[in-house]
RNA sequence: GGGCAAGUGGCGAAAUGGCAGACGCGCAGGCUUCAGGAGCCUGUGAUCGCAAGAUCGUGAGGGUUCAAAUCCCUCCUUGCCCACCA
């Protein structure tokens, strides 16, 4: 019988979606478990095979647990709002809601075919009002506790089409659709405060099971610092400018200050600043500065001095200069630094540009001690091997270096082991000396801090990469950016700078400030296909929120407070539907589509019945999908369209948290970063009970088209699963995506390489079809094997190692043809192995198989993941490996747990063994039970 | 410029201190077949050798170790993410 894939697994998909066996139970004696995977966008290209990757490994997950006896939840839902959509509806007029539909359909088939076990019933999807009513009304929540605002933030700018732009649209700096210039525009905009949890979310990490790559990428975008605020007055003037920096230890060394160019200081001053006009011009030149522009700049850095003030040094009192320069951000810090030129890259750069003071005041602590090997005999360098910590630096001229505060011992030990070379040992630390022996045979010490015979005895040969500021001479060449000794710095000075950095700080009336990279969350977009903001402005309500402050009996919320004017829409009145539009366009002056809307836009005040006009910005993206796995917990669409309460927190402290999501890389830093916000939050409203969504997260590696590059239309590598699938059958191409490579790398689709897990699938089939019989009792070593691979699978799962799992499972085929035959027993065992991977071949084979069926249990899928006996798993004999010196001089096979002696006498017999030692005495031997012995000769 | 990965046969890769190249693709040969982009079997890192076997071999160089693809140092290359974050 001939391995019909198309009839198998339409046949199976259909029996398990009518016996719906993948539903989830809300509540259960069985322990639950909530599988995740990221929903998709439903675009109109189909499925892509990174989805099918992703989508496999989780539904392996999936049926495993369920095999081991959970209670599993793995839902899917669309994540539909997006700019493609609505760029298509721009380009013909027809609505996304129906473009959307058509794809998502088309994705449900395609997913449907591939055998995923999603529990269908649970599906979500963004852009129905009945889901993002509660999108919006989550958004309230944030928006009462005063944790959305109004701020002005830039946008992209396209400046012939005279509209706002996504990121994606900006290519190079240019327009995506009409190739013009885009430059940044100031909006007024809904901010949401993230800022606030920072910190819950860095702390929140630590317990979390995520790949460390994903809590790195993280931490860094959250970016804590911890710095000193400090003031700096200046001269012949009341005002003061603020400086935070990382490094107040370094304040002996600002030699000038940077501001930004938007800072207040620079209009505070106009009158004392004599070159005001130059100014004026550097302020407009940047603010116009262009993505691009800004770029190209990076190396060369711009500025101007503000000529006629100066600032005070509080440490040492000296007057140093104020500059301006775009490379001090407006919106980090305090807007101003103090620039430490010896000790700070950026501040380098500048100084030696605009040429400006260095002062070095921080320096090595330990002495660092450089020497040619070439220079000293064997015993020496095996003396300081020993005694000290010892780098070879590999320079052609074989030169090394020791880190260590001990110089003298070491000069003293190099003083009498020079070879007859001219012979080179240095050092920067306290000990400032250079040991020479030259050429004539004479031994010479000079004293470094005496500059001029330094110089000269870097005229005897010594010169061998020495940086300059080493040997205490010349200018800086580049700035020390570690911690080290104080110098040139007062009272301070000798002391350590990582131990007196705030003692410094406070010393100077300075505090501790914690800064973070994480800016706020920028959540207004001017875009038609996205949630609208369910808030409205009144003039009326601004006047009494202004005129009575916080009035109580008003009830006015914080949102309220915060924003005078803008008012909640009720919750009776939600969803706040998208109005239906002729017009998809981004309006011309920067107003979203919705503002075309005209008979939508007024509403009767829902504060004081007074005249309100809606908000017409839409909600980013992210908002949809920062809560979505709360709303498949909640039981998906069928719940959130039914009458009543939606939101149920017996359901949620039933499965949440996620036990397991996994999703692409690209979605770590922000999409995680949101949810987990939003969860936070939602904890602290006391509306879910874990602070954390996701215990566990993984990431899938890219798959690459031909050449290892993303796939992509335009460049016609994308592969269609369906094409691959209607050709070699589901099975096949969900063992292929998980045997292709290591799951978390990137991996190149190769066309050819299917073929490898499809003749496996034959294999199998045509086994289990011609070669299983009730007549065959189970085979001995065939046993020990399948026990070897139950065990193989079952951990490779859980470190998504499915590359290995199949290639074991490959050799367990292979072995079983070897024998020919098999029992009914093994073969089984086999099936439930592989079921996980191949659904659909293992329920037809099973079925095919003498089973037991009862009312509960029909499927394969429904069985119980086979045990393995832990006293099977190993052989009674091992490959012991027999090694001289290192090198392998055979094998010998013995017992498992055989004893050193023992194996010594039967391993000195053998012919080969006996030639490699050839008679020589044996100094030591290595014994690793099971694995080796090696004779040291 | 910064951060994070990764470099192993003709190719995808395995081995995370203990027999480098499992498993698969490709290739070569054999069996079977009217036929095959089918199935089964055998071989397949390089060099030398009829063979047994020997030597070399995991981006380059060095170090630690009885033993290194694996750990440490320096450098090179590639990919991804982020752009002056004090």
């Amino acid at each position: 019988m001939k391995y019909d894939f198309k009839k198998i697994e339409g046949k199976w998909q259909k029996e398990w979606e009518k016996a719906q066996i993948y539903k989830a139970k809300d509540f259960s004696n069985k322990k639950k478990y909530f599988a995740l995977v990221e929903f998709p966008y439903p675009s109109a290209d189909g499925l892509h095979v990174g989805h099918v990757e992703s989508y496999t490994a989780m539904d392996i997950v999936a049926r495993k647990r369920r095999m081991e006896g959970y209670n599993v939840l793995f839902p899917m839902g669309w994540d539909a709002f997006g700019l493609p959509a609505e760029n298509y509806a721009i380009k013909t007029n027809i609505h996304p809601a129906k473009t959307t539909r058509i794809n998502a359909k088309n994705y449900e088939k395609q997913m449907r075919s591939l055998g995923f076990s999603f529990d269908w019933s649970r599906l979500v999807d963004t852009t129905d009002p009945d889901y993002y009513k509660w999108t919006q009304q989550l958004f309230l929540r944030f928006f009462e506790k005063g944790l959305a605002y109004r701020a002005k933030a830039n946008v992209n700018w396209c400046l012939s089409c005279k509209t706002a732009l996504a990121n994606e649209e900006v290519v190079n700096g240019r327009c995506e659709r009409c190739g013009g210039e885009v430059t940044q525009r100031e909006k007024e905009q809904w901010m949401l405060k993230i800022t606030n949890y920072a910190d819950k979310l860095l702390a929140g990490l630590k317990d979390l099971d995520f790949l460390q790559e994903i809590k790195t990428s993280q931490i860094n975008w959250i970016g804590k610092s911890e710095g000193a605020l400090l003031d700096f007055s200046i001269s012949n003037s009341d005002f003061k400018v603020k400086v935070f920096t990382t490094r107040p230890d370094t304040i002996f060394g600002a030699t000038y200050l940077v501001l930004a160019p938007e800072h207040v200081l620079i209009s505070n001053l106009k009158n004392q600043i004599s070159n005001f006009g130059e100014i004026e011009e550097y302020v407009l030149r940047t603010s116009k500065k262009t993505e691009e522009d800004r770029l190209k700049s990076d190396k060369d850095k711009t500025g101007v001095e503000l000529r006629g003030v100066f600032a005070i040094n509080p440490a040492t009192k000296e007057n140093i200069p104020i500059f301006i320069s775009d490379y001090v951000l407006a919106n980090y810090g305090t807007g101003a630094i103090m620039a430490v030129p010896a000790h700070d890259e950026r501040d380098f750069k500048f100084a030696n540009k605009f040429n400006l003071q260095i002062k070095k005041v921080v320096e090595f602590k330990d002495a660092r001690i450089f020497g040619s090997l070439k220079s000293f005999k064997e015993s020496f360098i095996s003396e300081v091997k020993k005694k000290w910590n010892f780098r070879d630096l590999n320079n052609k001229e074989d030169i090394f270096e020791i880190v260590s505060n001990e110089v003298k011992d070491i000069f003293e030990l190099a003083k009498n082991n020079f070879n007859d070379h001219s012979a080179v040992l240095w050092s920067d630390g306290d000990v400032k000396q250079i040991l020479f022996h030259s050429d004539s045979g004479e031994n010479k010490i000079f004293d470094w801090s005496d500059g001029e015979l330094a110089k000269n005895a870097r005229n005897y040969g010594l010169m061998l990469g020495i940086k300059q500021e080493f040997m205490g001479w010349g200018n800086i060449l580049e700035p020390y950016l570690e911690d080290g000794k104080l110098i040139n710095s007062g009272e301070f000075t000798d002391l350590l700078s990582s131990e007196k950095r705030w003692e410094i700080a406070y010393s100077l009336n300075g505090r501790k400030e914690i800064k973070y990279k994480l800016r706020d969350w920028v959540f207004s977009r001017q875009r038609y296909w996205g949630e609208p903001i369910p808030l409205a402005y009144c003039d009326v309500c601004s006047a009494n929120v202004k005129s009575f402050g916080i009035d109580p009996k008003k009830n006015w919320s914080e949102g309220e407070k915060l924003n005078p004017g803008w008012v909640a829409i009720p919750e009776k009145n939600l969803p706040v539907v998208l109005p239906s539009l002729k017009k998809f366009k981004p309006g011309e002056d920067g107003e979203s589509p919705l503002a075309e809307a005209k008979n939508w836009i007024w509403i009767k005040c829902p504060k004081c019945g007074g005249k309100a006009r809606r908000e017409t910005d839409t909600m980013p993206n992210w908002a949809g999908s920062s809560w979505y796995f709360l709303a498949y917990a909640l039981g998906g669409s069928l719940a959130y369209k039914k009458k009543g309460s939606f939101w149920n927190k017996k359901k949620l402290d039933y499965w949440l948290p996620v036990d397991w999501y996994n999703g692409g890389m690209e979605h770590v830093t922000l999409h995680l970063l949101y949810s987990r916000f939003w969860n936070n939050f939602l904890f602290d409203e006391k509306l879910v009970s874990n602070p954390e969504p996701f215990q566990k997260r993984t990431a899938q590696g890219l798959i690459l088209g031909k050449g290892g590059v993303k796939m992509s239309k335009s460049k016609g590598n994308v592969v269609n699963p369906d094409v691959v699938s209607s050709e070699f059958g589901a099975d096949a191409l969900r063992l292929y995506e998980m045997f292709m490579g290591p799951f978390n790398q990137a991996k190149v689709w190769e066309v050819s390489g299917i073929l490898g897990p499809y003749r496996f699938l034959e294999r199998v089939w045509n086994f289990g079809t011609e070669m299983v019989s009730s007549g065959v009792s189970d085979d001995k070593e065939l046993s020990v094997l399948v026990n070897a691979t139950i065990k193989k699978v079952s951990d490779d799962v859980e470190k998504m190692a499915f590359n290995t799992a199949v290639s074991s499972m490959m050799i367990l085929i292979n072995s079983f043809y070897e024998k020919k035959e098999l029992s009914v027993n093994l073969w089984k065992k086999f099936l439930l192995i592989l079921a996980p991977f191949a659904p659909h071949i293992t329920e037809e084979l099973w079925q095919k198989t003498s089973i037991k069926k009862s009312k509960k249990i029909k499927f394969i899928h429904q069985e119980a993941w086979p045990e393995y006996d832990e006293k099977l798993v190993g052989d009674k004999t091992v490959e012991i490996v027999i090694q001289v010196n290192g090198k392998i001089r055979g094998t010998i096979s013995v017992d498992i747990g055989v004893s050193e002696e023992k194996l010594k006498k039967q391993v000195l017999d053998l012919e080969g063994v006996k030639k490699a030692i050839d008679g020589k005495e044996i100094k030591k031997v290595i014994f690793i039970k099971d694995r080796l012995i090696n004779f040291v000769i």
